[in-house]
RNA sequence: GGGCGUUUAGCUCAGUUGGCUAGAGCACUGCCCUUACAAGGCAGGGGUCGGCGGUUCGAGUCCGUCAACGCCCA
């Protein structure tokens, strides 16, 4: 073919040129009729498409990409689908600031209702369908953002494969799953005490929540013996005493023996109370006896299970204390209540204080304190603990044996890097309970289940109404189970559908079979399944990975991937962890508009596997110099006869050079074999910048001159060029496949990675060009020390150098001379060293290398 | 309080299983418009590898300990 290499290359435009290449040929796309041991499967994390884009969204991604060409050239089919996360709480969010709106599930659905331009303000309350409807708009548009930014990337994604977690195929086989869980008892439903976000009115689980420092206070208050006597107890919500069902101590604390198994009355409301033993009452801790409510807190709920006590709730779902006087309250303490009734626990907090003052049972002043409070990690307010009726999935939090079986799938896992499996294990070593998978919210995927409503209205929550698989997936809100008809919804004798969507981890935790088309595809699920590798970020591997882990555990009795590669955080230019808050969030569009795409993928495949990494934009600069240095070194070594045949490789130099490569080939495999694609990149790199340093300006006359020694040059330029390419290919895969496009046809990306037989017969020893390369270094000082341009002649260069490396030094003599300019050379043995006598103004010294 | 990670040049980071005078880029200094490359190239200065102790012929690398920072969990 003729080629077609332009005067002045540049990197500008390659991306919109190739991508949209790219996609006419189907570069990426799949070939489903590989099997399973021919291909390589990636289950990619979806990202939150109504999340903000920054270059944490970037890094990770980039990374797992070289994974996909590394695999791809070396002959595997490659499953890389893309899937967008729109499904849960973020996106609602997202929704309700971006048009005002929120969602009111009382209210009915509005068929005329139409998205506002501005957002309304106040937010304008919509029905659920309304809600859900603005929600899969938005998330539409959000995802063409994500999808531009990953194409400007070069993501080698197989666009044809997508999925949203909203969408009809990830709810069927959320709902699948889950039914599945249900039917074999790995699902339950139970009404229990669990931690409740007041402001979004949901429960929330183990794995979403955060400690956070707080300020509070210690207020010692009476607690008074029928006989007369006090105890004081030290607590920091006041607001809870007419919860309290029992005082706790240690049992080993000999000031408070001779009360256990005795009562007290509370201060203000009377009413008698226990004085139990357990050994979480922490003696050190204010006066040795706690107050236990139902419930201020997890220990609470220890307990309230433990010592079986009754409940005494206050706090209701909205986060108030309740209107009504609750019935354990009599006489006085109905007084009292009613001061504090319908506030919210601050508020309630600061009055039952003052009264306790006034009646005398608070002693002294309260005491300030910080203290570690329980949120929820997206919430602004403390978490309640509110008793209610939930969905769980069984997570080897309440069953050892379960607990071994899944640290034991933790153990099968390969983790890249390793000592990420620590975080697993310690995870999975530390849950306290199952996993709550059910959410009182809206835009998710509902639990597909309905209950019975009885002849007197009670709600039969032990049998469930099923769906038929094959009606999958439902929305028990709209859909009727069989056998009933939509008059019967609510009423006594008829049935009522759970008003719950799962859990964002829920569905997400199926992303094997949800991009696999497990429910759909059986066969396509076999040629992918298990996966080989799982990309994504540490912070997620409690909830994300280990949920996957779980279901794939229940549902297929296997690991769901061989692999779990985890990426390092990102942090601002400054090494702060980027958030919106701080306002040092750097956004990946207009770095990569400035710099190229290449210049960010370069930073990001510098960042080693798992290790945090800062936004360089020193690296981002030398990714751009990296990319421009390989258009023109190709143009170089492309620039001569087209005609070229390996089997004019003659010169001792140049096969030496192809020795070195050859070794470098075999790095880089090793490492990319590891999933060290930093490793394999930095070999690649180290290596081409002293070919073109060093070899091609040894090379360079004898190229630009004829016969088989040019030949040999020539042949040795572009196969040389052609293997780094391809070792950079899956770093910078524009730069790559545009100088690949000059001389060959077919795209980079689908061409063999590097291997060692190309290099049969036609290597020497690397000693060759290193001594070579090493001589002219000093050449090249000595005309910098001399101030001299480094065309300057050189009158002499004298080696000496022990008698096998001059035997390697004339192998390569008229190159060395050639690029030194030198007009002779002469050799002695003895220790190392060059000396260089430099024609003009008289410059001369020797250079000991 | 427990766990994991990090600590190497002014800055950002490499440094596989212990092995010649510890590397790169940026920044700094000097030189060079050499026909692949001047928004470039070549060359140079700069480090008691966080502290202390140990193992070893030999430690940035292994062990112990302390410290600082970051993250996760109580």
């Amino acid at each position: 073919m003729t080629r077609n290499i332009p005067e002045k290359p540049g990197l500008e435009g390659l991306e919109a040129k190739w991508d949209a290449r790219w996609e006419a040929d189907g570069t990426y796309r799949f070939d489903r009729s590989k099997t399973r041991h021919e291909i390589f499967s990636i289950d990619t994390p979806p990202p939150t498409v109504s999340g903000s884009l920054h270059m944490g969204s970037v890094f990770g991604y980039v990374q797992t990409d070289t994974h996909a060409r590394y695999r791809r050239m070396t002959g595997k089919e490659v499953f890389y689908p893309m899937g967008w996360d729109d499904n849960g709480l973020a996106t609602e969010r997202r929704v309700q600031n971006f048009y005002g709106i929120k969602c009111d599930p009382s209210l009915p659905y509005d068929p005329d209702f139409e998205l506002p331009d501005q957002p309304n303000d106040p937010p304008m309350a919509v029905s659920r369908r309304n809600f859900v409807d603005a929600c899969h708009v938005l998330t539409v548009e959000d995802e063409k953002v994500f999808e531009g930014l990953w194409r400007a990337l070069g993501l080698s994604v197989d666009w044809t494969q997508t999925y949203a977690t909203i969408d009809h195929n990830s709810r069927r086989t959320s709902q699948k799953a889950f039914l599945r869980n249900l039917a074999r008892g790995e699902a339950y439903t139970k009404e229990a005490p669990v931690l409740w976000d007041v402001d979004f009115r949901s429960a929330v689980a183990q794995a979403e929540l955060e400690d956070r420092e707080k300020p509070g206070a210690y207020h010692e208050v009476v607690f008074h013996r029928p006989g007369g006597g006090s105890i004081h107890v030290e607590t920091s919500r006041p607001e809870l005493i007419c919860s309290c069902v029992a005082l706790v101590a240690h049992p080993d604390d000999d000031r408070y023996q001779d009360l256990f198994g005795s009562t007290v009355t509370s201060p203000l409301f009377g009413v008698e109370v226990p004085v139990m033993a357990h050994e979480l009452a922490d003696p050190e801790k204010g006066t040795g006896v706690a107050m236990i409510c139902t419930f201020g807190d997890t220990t609470d709920v220890t307990w309230w299970r433990e010592l079986d006590l009754p409940t005494r709730s206050v706090i209701q779902h909205n986060g108030r204390l309740q209107k009504e006087t609750p019935e354990w309250l009599k006489g006085e303490g109905e007084v009292v209540y009613r001061e504090i009734a319908g506030l919210y626990p601050n508020q309630a907090r600061r009055k039952m204080a003052e009264l306790l003052a006034e009646s005398g049972d608070l002693v002294g002043e309260p005491k300030q304190i910080t203290h570690q409070v329980k949120f929820y990690e997206k919430g602004d307010r403390p978490l309640e603990i509110v008793t209610s009726r939930q969905w769980y999935i069984r997570n080897g939090g309440r069953d050892d044996d379960l607990r071994k079986a899944l640290l034991a799938r933790g153990e099968e896992l390969e983790w890249v890097p390793d000592f990420m499996a620590v975080r697993y294990q310690h995870w999975v070593d530390g849950l306290n309970g199952d996993w709550l998978v059910s959410r009182q919210r809206f835009f998710g995927v509902p639990i597909p289940v309905w209950y019975q409503i009885d002849e007197s209205g009670g709600i039969d929550h032990d049998q469930p109404l099923i769906p038929d698989e094959a009606d999958l997936p439902i929305d028990p809100s709209s859909h009727v189970p069989g056998g009933y008809v939509e008059s019967q919804r609510g009423q006594p004798g008829g049935f009522v559908g759970d008003p719950d969507v799962m859990d964002t981890w829920a569905t997400s935790s199926l992303t094997p079979e949800i991009a696999g088309h497990w429910d759909d595809d059986p066969d396509l699920f076999e040629r992918v399944y298990p996966m080989d590798i799982r990309p994504q970020g540490a912070d997620i591997i409690r909830t994300w990975l280990f949920a996957t882990v779980v279901r794939s555990h229940y549902e297929h009795s296997k690991l769901p991937w061989r692999s779990a590669t985890i990426n390092g955080w990102i942090l601002d230019p400054d090494r702060k962890k980027m958030s919106k808050s701080k306002g040092n969030v750097v956004t990946p569009a207009p770095l990569l508009e400035e710099y190229g795409s290449e210049a960010v993928r370069y930073w990001a495949c510098n960042g080693r596997p798992g290790v945090d990494t800062a936004v360089d934009f020193g690296v981002i600069k030398i990714g751009r110099r990296l990319g421009i240095k390989i258009l023109n070194a190709s143009r170089f070594a492309l620039g001569f006869s087209e005609d070229v045949d390996s089997a004019n490789i003659t010169e001792p130099i140049d096969r030496s050079m192809l020795a070195g490569l050859s070794l470098v080939v075999g790095q880089a495999t090793e490492a990319f074999e590891r999933f060290d694609y930093a490793r394999a990149l930095e070999t690649t790199e180290r290596s081409f910048w002293s070919w073109t340093d060093d070899y091609l300006e040894l090379v360079k006359t004898r190229a630009y001159g004829e016969g088989p020694e040019a030949a040999s040059a020539h042949a040795t330029l572009q196969m040389g060029l052609g293997l780094y390419l391809r070792l950079f290919a899956p770093f910078l895969p524009f730069v790559t496949e545009e100088v690949w496009s000059w001389y060959q046809v077919g795209s980079i990306h689908r061409a063999s990675w590097p291997s060692a037989d190309e290099f049969d017969g036609l290597t020497a020893d690397t000693a060759i060009l290193e001594i070579t390369s090493q001589v002219l270094s000093s050449v090249r000082r000595t005309k910098s020390d001399a101030k001299v341009s480094m065309r300057a002649e050189v009158e002499s260069i004298s080696v000496s150098a022990g008698p096998e490396s001059i035997e390697l030094l004339k192998e390569a003599e008229s190159d060395l001379m050639a690029a030194s300019r030198a007009a002779t050379i002469t050799y002695s043995e003895g220790e190392f060293s060059v000396g260089v006598l430099v024609d003009e103004d008289s410059s001369s010294s020797t250079n000991r290398s």
